[in-house]
DNA sequence: GCCCTGTCGTTGCAATTGCAATTATATTCA
DNA sequence: TGAATATAATTGCAATTGCAACGACAGGGC
């Protein structure tokens, strides 16, 4: 992204980003055109459905969908608002709040699923062998877990 | 991202999901922590800079930058204020608008890329051996085509 | 017990974004 | 030519977001 960037790795990233944009750009209009919710919603949904017992505290909640902590309690206002969720006290810590997937969550991540699954195969899935797959899932793997790690800041 | 999810593909999409989004809040901490602008004015900065004469129609702009038509003029708007960047009339087109960077835009961009450049390396690319790096950015740069493909192209 | 510090989730407010007009100009074609 | 239509960029408005504060509670040290 500099003047010209020969490295191999900073192309990549390059790509990585645009190619990311691209791709949620068309999965939330195909999202919109289906007259259904956002990928956020959807993301929250399948955070919570993936938790044991559909349920997972709400700063749990945020770290593993990578949204903040005000955002998440935006996006739990709405998605409760919608009868998506429901959120009850926590029973071991008075500060806490438990975020539970309901039913009507269940089902429309289901919904969304099929839509988003279409989308996926067909934008993304269709471009990589599965090998390149496997190598993908690992490399990210990596980063992911390299970042989370890491709490701390890099070297400045 | 489904009950489960066997297919190498599909997992592939998820990881490569968080890892952006994870990659994206670092990168922006540490424009931030650098009383720096954001990814989004840098974007701009980048793709203008990049282009011949650093100079781009607003609507060309957004489709390369991947930026709403609206977003695109809004941020345009606030790059304009800090000096970055200067909007004339179009000489071809009375309707256009032509959106060039300036010195100051210039030298802010590359002030952005060594802090930029170092959370790259540090978080992403050290993480990929140069022939992944290389099959990344060919399996990115079909999908980015394929995607614009199937879209309007726009006029030079 | 009581203070002190730290964390949890939420909220106020300002900034940003998306969507649907709006204005101005270009293009098409009868 | 001129009416009809399409496109470029912007704007109004409502919705969403980030940041800094806030109140409520937990946990450690005394």
């Amino acid at each position: 992204m500099p003047a010209v960037t020969p490295d191999p790795r900073q192309r990549a990233w390059a790509r990585f980003f645009v190619a990311q944009a691209l791709l949620v750009e068309r999965i939330e209009a195909a999202f919109a055109e289906a007259g259904l919710p956002s990928l956020d919603w959807y993301d929250l949904l399948w955070v919570l459905e993936s938790a044991e017992r559909g349920r997972l505290r709400m700063a749990h909640l945020a770290h593993t969908a990578v949204v903040s902590r005000s955002n998440v309690t935006r996006l739990a206002d709405r998605l409760e608002k919608a009868g998506l969720v429901a959120r009850a006290n926590c029973p071991i810590d008075g500060r806490g709040t438990v975020c539970a997937i309901t039913d009507k969550g269940r089902a429309l991540r289901a919904k969304m699923w099929t839509v988003y699954r279409r989308q996926i195969d067909a934008l993304f899935g269709q471009h990589l062998a599965v090998r390149e797959a496997e190598a993908m899932s690992a490399t990210f793997e990596r980063i992911i877990s390299s970042i989370r790690s890491n709490s701390k800041e890099i070297s400045p």
